[in-house]
DNA sequence: AGCACGCCGACT
DNA sequence: GTCGGCGTGCTC
């Protein structure tokens, strides 16, 4: 009888994308377990890789010469069974090896690195390798080996068996520990001892001192020389004379170590609230995995109910995961679950260090955290017994991951729901299309909270500017005067201001300044996007091409620009027209450092600067009272992105920056600078109308045969030679067409807007379907040919449901 | 991926 | 006749 186990090992490539069998040796059959990760041997050599166990049988028939397992690296399963089904999921609907997903799932730091090693062996090497390339030392590594020009020679002495190659598997995952002591002798024999001091051992007087004073608790050692001025040697001196022991704590990376959170208690929740609330307690406890879209405009109270569902499914024992856009994943957001829930929740983000993310994933595999707040990833929490999963802001486009394994952590959410039968809760002031519809539908559970819960405060007053009027008028800054007065008025008072400048879409459309016309496909209902580089005009998606127009076609106008600008240019514009204005900046550069943007928030908060000026990342979450005026300097550039969710997401930015004015007692204003005022998605943003947006849209999506009418795959095909990727472009779709019926829709080949990054070309083409069972095949035939392709400098990538579509 | 094998052209 | 270039195929 033996045990095998079968594992998934470290190589991503498609051959290699399936379970290896080894024998699991005498000493590892009471260790190993499925979900563990192993070392193993794979390969010619004795090369060592890391592997998943995801499977355990055992044998009678000694069956083909297997190799046995080298060792474990855990001591523990790091993967329940549930999180390997749901890896068995994200490798079939993203196109990506099972591999690739099993380390998603995981704090970076559990990923393996590998060192190569040349040892030398009894036989004796010849003096100068020994001397010019070992130095005297018994291994060196492999890439320092490479570059000396002994190379050649030492792998002659390999093949003779003068020296051997080893392979080091190593995992980062280390813990923290901190040296802690404790007393062992009781109080009189430690008052013996203080006595028979000597006069000047003032280190060790203060000590015993010390432990006179303490229970029989454990202490940390690092605090108690700080506190009571005691040097380390005392204390080790006091473990040597037998007055104490010190022994190793792990202890937790706490990036919340030094915050103190106030427990606060339930608010009381208004009718609609209430009623939300109760149908969702009764969808828990009756175990039922439906999915919720809870609809409500901003300051409605979405996170009071979440909170509330949340105590509900904890008091009956079970966990529950909030997951939040990593933008707005704010130390207030925090906050609020800290102060609901305390030591039980644990948190997830970007901004943490490796080593706090791998704690706060340990608090949560060990059962003390039964709340997981995170980004994206947190939808993998090893969590048990999961009673609900919260996804805030549903709409928002960072749940799905824009490179390989590309998931959406909405959809492997609602997978988690069913396995766990328990409800999935998704919350939005504006949710996507997609959710929206199958809420009409009945798929989903729509939930509608239309009172603000908050203050009964007023919506803020929201002000369409036409930029064209302005222009007019010789404007020469990105300022109209209107959003210049409320600023001076504001500074007068004393109040704040936020401006958000609009960054997507940047430079990349032209626009006639006079009449706000953008040139539109003919064929498809979005913009043609600028390429300097051929100096013409593109469609993305079908592949139509004009020249640039000097004059504009509707108005003759000759003003066209191209349009764009960036928040430093802003900043400057800002200090000549108000130059006692304070002024904080907040985008990429700004940020990039950890912890600058939670700094510049607090300073912000507390009063440092009159104007909070910033990209995207400053619509969402914040909350500043003092904060009555909002401008957005340009809401278009998104609106003109060649992307049919550019209204959608127009849409949703200006609906949720308008929410940040006025979120205190005074009421808020909102600024809106436009080209376009007469747009619907403006328009209807202005009074906060989601449906008839929703109406309208759905009507155009439908019109277009986009989502949510139709599903969508992108495919990117990228080398360095243009023709070379627009060929296996056009291979590939030619390919992909037998295994499509007639009622599919190809949009492409093309170039992307950006057609060449990083000295590549890239193609992409666009398939609109609606139920296609063969295409799958289809693309798993590409997956398996973009693997050879690799070696003809050929990149293929497979998107299903993409985001963004430049 | 990464390693070995093998077949070819360029050297002593 | 050998060294080393890269194309090909396999890994429990």
């Amino acid at each position: 009888m033996t045990w095998i186990a079968d594992i998934i090992v470290d190589v991503p490539a498609m051959q290699t994308d399936q379970p290896f069998s080894y024998e699991v040796p005498d000493h590892l059959v009471d260790v190993v377990e499925v979900g563990l990760r192993v070392e193993v041997p794979f390969g010619n050599g004795n090369r060592h890789i890391q592997g998943f166990i995801v499977g355990l049988r055992e044998t009678l028939e000694t069956e083909v010469e297997l190799k046995a397992i080298i060792g474990v690296l855990d001591l523990h399963p790091v993967l329940t069974h549930e999180l390997l089904a749901l890896a068995d999921e994200m490798k079939e609907t993203t196109y990506s090896y099972k591999i690739t997903c099993l380390q998603t799932m995981l704090p970076s730091v559990m990923k393996s690195s590998y060192t190569k090693y040349v040892t030398q062996t009894d036989k004796a090497l010849p003096k100068i390798i020994e001397e010019e390339l070992f130095l005297g030392l018994a291994e060196i590594e492999w890439e320092q080996a490479q570059e000396s020009p002994h190379f050649a020679e030492l792998l002659r002495l390999k093949k003779t068996g003068h020296v051997d190659i080893r392979y080091e598997v190593t995992t980062k995952n280390k813990v923290k520990t901190k040296r802690v002591l404790k007393k062992v002798m009781t109080n009189e024999q430690l008052q013996a001892e203080r006595e028979n001091l000597r006069k000047n051992a003032v280190q060790k007087w203060r000590l015993l001192s010390f432990l006179l004073e303490i229970d029989e608790a454990e202490h940390g050692i690092k605090e108690v020389m700080e506190t009571h001025d005691i040097s380390n040697s005392a204390i080790n001196d006091g473990k040597k004379l037998g007055w104490l022991t010190i022994e190793e704590r792990e202890v937790y990376r706490d990036p919340y170590a030094l915050h103190q959170f106030k427990k606060d208690e339930p608010l009381v929740l208004n009718s609609e609230q209430q009623e939300a609330l109760d149908t969702m307690k009764e969808s828990m406890d009756a175990s039922k995995s439906d999915v919720f879209l809870l609809e409500g405009v901003t300051g409605s109270g979405k996170t009071e109910v979440y909170l509330q569902a949340i105590a509900h499914c904890l008091a009956k024992g079970q966990t529950a995961i909030m997951l939040v856009p990593e933008i707005s994943l704010t130390p207030q957001t925090v906050t609020r679950f800290k102060k609901r829930f305390g030591d039980d929740v644990a948190v997830l983000h970007s901004g943490l260090s490796q080593g706090e993310k791998y704690d706060e994933w340990r608090k949560i595999e060990r059962k003390e955290a039964s709340v997981v707040v995170g980004a994206r990833s947190a939808v993998f929490a090893p969590l048990e017994n999961i009673g609900l999963i919260v996804i805030d802001e549903e709409h928002e486009g960072s749940y799905k991951q824009d490179e390989t394994p590309r998931y959406h952590a909405k959809y492997l959410a609602i997978w988690r729901g069913n396995y766990h039968h328990c409800p999935v809760l998704l919350g939005s002031a504006t949710p996507s299309l997609e959710a929206r519809a199958r809420a009409q539908k009945g798929v989903y559970r729509l939930l509608i909270l239309n009172e603000r819960a908050v203050s009964k405060a007023t919506l803020p007053i929201i002000n369409i500017v036409d930029m064209k009027l302005e222009m007019k008028n010789a404007l020469s800054t990105s300022f109209s005067n209107q959003l210049l007065e409320k600023l001076k008025e504001r500074m007068e008072k004393k109040e704040q201001s936020v401006l958000m400048l609009n960054r997507r879409g940047y430079s990349s459309f032209v626009m006639c300044r006079d009449c706000g016309y953008v040139l539109p496909c003919p064929n498809c209902d979005i913009s043609l996007t600028l390429h300097m580089d051929t100096k013409q005009m593109k469609c993305h998606y079908c592949g139509h091409e004009e020249r640039i127009p000097y004059r504009c076609p509707i108005c003759d106008g000759d003003k066209i620009r191209y349009y764009g600008t960036g928040t430093q240019k802003i900043e400057e514009e800002l200090k000549e027209l108000l130059p006692d204005a304070r002024v904080i900046r907040m985008d990429v550069d700004t940020t990039r450092k950890k912890g600058a943007h939670e700094k510049l928030l607090k300073q912000f908060g507390a009063g440092d600067a009159d104007i909070l000026l910033g990209t995207q990342m400053i619509a969402k979450g914040l909350d500043f009272p003092n904060v009555t005026l909002v401008g957005v300097l340009n809401a278009d550039t998104a609106l003109n992105l060649p992307d049919f969710r550019a209204s959608e997401k127009t849409f949703q930015l200006l609906t949720q920056v308008s929410g940040r004015a006025g979120r205190g007692d005074k009421s808020g204003e909102v600024v809106i600078q436009t080209f376009n005022p007469d747009h619907y998605a403006i328009q209807l943003a202005k009074n906060q109308e989601y449906e008839p947006f929703y109406q309208h849209e759905l009507k155009l999506r439908h019109r277009g045969n986009y989502p949510p009418f139709y599903f969508t795959t992108q495919l990117v095909v990228s080398h360095e030679e243009e023709h070379l990727a627009a060929k296996k472009m056009f291979e590939i779709v030619h390919f992909l067409k037998g295994f499509l019926s007639p009622n599919a829709i190809m949009l492409g080949p093309t170039p992307k807007s950006v057609a060449r990054m990083n000295k590549r070309y890239y193609y992409q083409t666009v398939i609109k379907y609606k139920n296609e069972p063969e295409l799958s095949k289809g693309l798993k035939v590409i997956l398996e040919e973009s693997q050879k392709e690799m070696r003809n400098g050929l990149r293929i990538t497979i998107d299903m449901e993409p985001q963004h579509f430049i």
